[in-house]
DNA sequence: ATCAATGGTGCCATATTTTGGCACCATAGC
DNA sequence: GCTATGGTGCCAAAATATGGCACCATTGAT
């Protein structure tokens, strides 16, 4: 197109639309021109941006799912995946980019163990990331409801220590004061779980043994 | 923190302030104001919206990354990943999405094949996402050069029909016309892509049998 | 060589939007 | 009742964007 055809689609003036050429190079967007006779503009299709806002949380959501993809090995077309990657963390305001770097350091990922029942693998509570969030990074108690593999329901209070990842399924590792032990628990079988503002210390947790190594970041 | 505090911290008028505060409501931000003595403002950090922006291709490569983690059965905090994911879809054209969709079709994933030498397991090439986006959605040969497990370095001109993903391996599968038949081809070996105008007709790609299932999306 | 069609820049008056100041109202605590 | 707070309407002033004009550089057609 030239520069008058765009100005008369958007009724502008032919000075503005130049301005606001400037102005989306100056954004980023690659815009080629061919001056002379028969010329006008052409934009480069890769260079359109779009624009999308996020909660910080989705954000946090969105970037432990790709992070873990990565540990596990299996992150396609990693460098424009990476340049997306650094884009969301930048949008991050920095204290939480803090945050998310020692979530993750409570994040182990290791081989599936192949005598786990996937029959009844359910969805995870959506209160699940928020409650962990706070449980984790203000060492706080987690209290929940938990269905085992029998079935039977119990309500646990315990100090989430760890993650642990073995694909597709999502434990809690936490210490459990009242079998005074770790114990491992499956996200899917979690429901109802919320922080209790009591503090603990973190224990040091070793996960079962090879096989398994930290989401680590950076 | 109160109204007139913000003014003189931003260096505006009290007015102003009160106006921006009004558009960031628009905007969906939350801000409880208490007023009275002692009154003042209040914001939600939930609430708190991050810009990214992403080039097409971006957004592209990490909704890949995340639907293929959904297919593994292995995406974590589903509902506030989803919520991301939802607004990744909305940023995109809607020629995109179409495409998107086209490139969903063609992935397939199953379980890991234990007999695979992961030892030299590679990065893919940068160009590669740009490269199948043209010959997967136009139906252009792609010409690369190949490494293959002993080390030989061949050049191909394939039909891509299918990408197969065995975790932690992605490979390629492409209809070889000089070999007339189906070919496996690891991404991590291929180099120096190229799409070629020519354009041929989908095949109908059986893959190997049962374990695996295509990456679908709605 | 000349001419017309194109992108590009500088300048300035005009149009539009944003800001600041003021008066005033409602609410809550002292 | 007084004071400190958020909130709104109004209007003039300040800042910004727009449009018009003159003019330059490049390119292709005549």
């Amino acid at each position: 197109m030239t520069v008058a055809e765009v100005a008369a689609e958007v009724g502008a003036s032919r000075r503005t639309v130049l301005r606001d050429i400037s102005a989306l190079r100056d954004e980023g967007f690659i815009i080629h021109t061919d001056p002379g006779r028969g010329g006008g503009l052409r934009l480069d299709p890769g260079s359109i941006q779009t624009t999308v806002r996020f909660s910080v949380i989705e954000v946090f959501a969105l970037l432990i799912s790709v992070e873990t993809m990565r540990a596990a090995g299996n992150l396609p077309f990693s460098s424009l995946a990476d340049a997306g990657l650094a884009k969301l963390e930048k949008a991050l305001p920095s204290d939480k980019v803090r945050d998310l770097r020692r979530f993750l350091d409570c994040l182990y990922i290791g081989k599936m163990a192949p005598q786990v029942d996937l029959s009844d693998l359910g969805t995870m509570d959506p209160e699940l990331l928020p409650a962990f969030e706070t449980a984790f990074l203000q060492h706080q108690y987690l209290r929940f409801q938990y269905r085992d593999a029998k079935g039977s329901v119990t309500r646990r209070e315990v100090e989430p220590q760890a993650m642990l990842i073995l694909p597709p399924v999502w434990y809690l590792v936490a210490w459990d004061p009242d079998r005074n032990d770790f114990r491992h628990f499956r996200m899917d079988r979690i429901r109802q779980p919320e922080c209790i503002e009591d503090r603990f210390f973190r224990r040091r947790y070793v996960p079962f043994k090879e096989q398994v190594s930290q989401v680590r970041r950076m």
